[in-house]
DNA sequence: TAATGAAGTTAGACTAATCTAACAAATAAA
DNA sequence: TTTATTTGTTAGATTAGTCTAACTTCATTA
């Protein structure tokens, strides 16, 4: 059994690696990440690795085991499906669920989770657009773009975000967007990348660095 | 912020006091329930009466503060709640639900456990028939009496288990019995106190180490 | 290729929660 | 009332997770 924190460190390696081509992380990388210093994760390195969960030599770069990566798409499995419960049954609201889902995730019942599973109707992404992570770890991986990468006057459909902070998802409810949303691309400043769009009819500008952080896909 | 195990500590406090005439406790009389040594304890109570959650002395007894006792009715009340959920909305069975609540009464939003309630609408007993404390941390004392205490020809309702423990609730299901079931004690052993009962026209016989484990009440 | 800065490691310390073993106080029994 | 037993306390040690500060290795670039 793992705590609570060695579940973090192998959530946050899967984070890191996951689709970055070469699935390898640094300890500075880790460590911004969990919010520790690059110590602190050098220590857990060695006990992870004593328990086959990462592969990691002095100096070299750290990488998930099949073990280690197992045990995180579970972890990002319960934390979905949390989330979608709190959004779906208890109408929380998109910015509120990641906080509490952080804590739900380490809860350890294998029934749990498939109940949830069940109880939610097998959901195959979450309020924000996320993939879960089936009970074998199948990971549904979608061809998406970011709004930023979307020329003008090309339409596209929000399938997701990519920053689940809450500032960041109000903001996105403020500027009247949500998934599945469509999005047409009006025009785009020169100097700034400022982006004017158009969503049901209503229309609004965004920054690049706002427009980098929504995942859309091209119908 | 409580620590997981400060709040295990209020909680256990809160469970041998509560109704015990003098609401004090002793060092052992935690440390067994707690599963941990009595130096433990002790170690313990200095950090809760720093934080001014118990009232303890050198040497004396342990009782609870006003703050101690609010915050140990909202674990309890979190703990129900999760169990009800469980059992009504998830399909867990009577006995597997205490253990995982065990976990769940440890998350930390209060926002969750209002938004719980409602889901639930507003339950007042949790599956082992122990009430819910409402938000306000006030407890319904239902007036109960065990099993053992009925005597021969008389009927009784069902409302409540003692002991939660899964054993004990396989056992009393084994047994046919349930919560808001009618019993009536058709005879008394003597000799051991043995006593044979009627649930639904169906006879059992049960000890008396089982009718002092179950609650009911005269109607 | 040697210097410099970035990345990673080690040693030593701290806190929380636990233990064991020895001791002290309170209570019950003789 | 003295002794024995139960109950409670203290001191010192251990483990997990964290830190700071000093050090080492790697990689880039002048």
């Amino acid at each position: 059994m793992l705590t609570y924190t060695e579940e973090n460190y192998l959530k946050a390696l899967f984070k890191v690696t996951f689709g970055s081509g070469s699935n390898e992380a640094g300890t500075n990388e880790l460590a911004s990440l969990l919010v520790v210093k690059p110590a602190t994760v050098n220590d857990m390195l060695k006990k992870l690795k004593e328990k086959e969960l990462v592969d990691y030599e002095k100096y070299g770069k750290i990488t998930l085991t099949i073990k280690g990566k197992k045990i995180a798409l579970e972890i990002i499995r319960k934390h979905r499906l949390w989330e979608t419960f709190l959004y779906q049954k208890l109408e929380f609201s998109w910015d509120e669920v990641h906080e509490v889902a952080e804590q739900l995730e380490h809860i350890q019942s294998g029934k749990l989770v498939d109940k949830l599973d069940k109880f939610l109707d097998y959901p195959e992404f979450d309020p924000h657009g996320d993939p879960i992570p089936t009970k074998k770890g199948e990971i549904k991986v979608q061809y998406k773009k970011t709004l930023s990468e979307i020329s003008v006057g090309k339409s596209c459909k929000m399938v997701a975000v990519k920053d689940n902070s809450s500032p960041f998802l109000q903001y996105v409810v403020k500027v009247g967007l949500g998934i599945n949303n469509e999005i047409k691309v009006l025009s785009i400043q020169e100097y700034d990348s400022m982006m004017l769009i158009e969503i049901n009819g209503k229309q609004s500008t965004v920054s690049q660095k706002f427009a980098e952080n929504i995942f859309v896909v091209i119908e």
